[in-house]
DNA sequence: GAAGGTGTCCTCCCTAAGGAGGAGAAGAGT
DNA sequence: ACTCTTCTCCTCCTTAGGGAGGACACCTTC
């Protein structure tokens, strides 16, 4: 384990809980973010213990590096405050955990355990966060199509899904084994009925919606 | 604390397990989702215990129910099979955590008093892919752009944006500023170099690519 | 100063797309 | 039986979109 954080005092506290863990060694103490990449690299820790600020190099940052170096380290990220723009950050930069440094001593080195182990972990007050962020931005799948989707027929849904595909109206004949004219037919009710201009309002309209969604194309 | 799950046996052992937790009480047991609901209302535990598979009404949309009632009841999934797509429509839904059915006895307890404090508990498998999610979803400045879109110039790619807007050529003009002609140059040398036919598959490519994305609109 | 890339604009031309309007067949509901 | 909806297909017409090809201005870079 590699412990980076700029305040000593912090790093002697964990020395003294983990130091009473037998299968945990701390291999390597960094004070700064650059210091805990090089180490990082050189030392490969299985789990490095992360402060978010630090001086030179703040630890989102030193995580993105450690991460994109493809490393068998993992990264627990420590927050003082457990602020919304660190931890997304974090999380995007391949960060396996976050804690807040007020957390109990056994659910520290459990943590620690759980992401040795290729798990996550975080912290329940940064957790409860997250999942209200998170609600927000995840389409829904359960959820019916708002409104305006409901008024298509089967068949003009079905057509908007190809549309959606990027498909010409000839294309789109092949593919359901109709004329070409009805499609248009179907494609002209579609868009009447949503309130669209064309067939390119429609592909946005499909995304936006998440009748498609990226990835499943 | 309200036991929600079809399941004899898993009641049952469920309350053997809390039995010896005395400031953990369960209040009632429901067999079905739409009983869930009813006894939510009625008997407004802390925390309801709900399993995602049961009969007449899944866990996620009683889950639904109940967070919508705005009732002073935290819900804790159980899955016996950590499949994202409950994990996301329990979220949705508004519950405060999730378990798989198989964590030791002493983490439930813990979890169920985390998530009575009104906060949040996810299991550590699913945590993990749920954070995989999570990061994908959120925008990475850091990210190039799969090879394609960087053979765009900056104009390019910026009319390539107006157009996964759903907007024709002579809006893009007017948003831009510059006469329809030369947008529908910038379109046509963004199609070329993209080997796309239309416009109507390049909406499509920038929301694949995540050059644009649903909700950012 | 020449060359390459970019951004701006033009004309000429052709086709896919979309609107209007109509029509027949099959099924569900009254 | 009758109506409503959906799906199917048609014609006629207009236009936005896209290809080809060229032109000019402004940068850097060599």
């Amino acid at each position: 384990m590699l412990l980076a954080d700029d305040q000593q005092l912090l790093r002697t506290g964990f020395k003294l809980v983990l130091g009473t863990e037998p299968d945990l060694d701390i291999v390597g103490e960094a004070t700064d973010g650059a210091e805990a990449v090089e180490m990082a690299r050189r030392l490969l820790p299985d789990v490095v213990l992360m402060d978010v600020r630090m001086p030179r190099r703040d630890g989102v940052t030193a995580t993105r590096d450690i991460v994109a170096q493809k490393l068998p380290v993992r990264v627990l990220i420590l927050t003082t405050f457990d602020l919304d723009d660190y931890v997304v950050g974090a999380l995007r930069a391949g960060a396996s955990g976050f804690l807040a440094k007020d957390v109990p001593a056994e659910e520290l080195v459990a943590a620690i355990r759980t992401v040795a182990a290729g798990e996550a972990v975080v912290g329940p007050r940064i957790l409860k966060r997250l999942l209200d962020r998170f609600a927000t931005l995840l389409p829904d799948p359960a959820a019916e199509f708002p409104n305006q989707l409901a008024s298509l027929t089967d068949r003009e849904r079905e057509v908007l899904i190809q549309v959606a595909k990027g498909l010409s109206n000839a294309e789109i004949a092949a593919a359901l084994t109709v004329s070409e004219t009805t499609v248009k037919t179907h494609v002209g009710h579609m868009l009447t009925k949503l309130g669209l201009r064309d067939r390119v309002q429609a592909v946005v309209l499909a995304y936006e919606t998440g009748l498609v969604r990226p990835g499943s194309a």
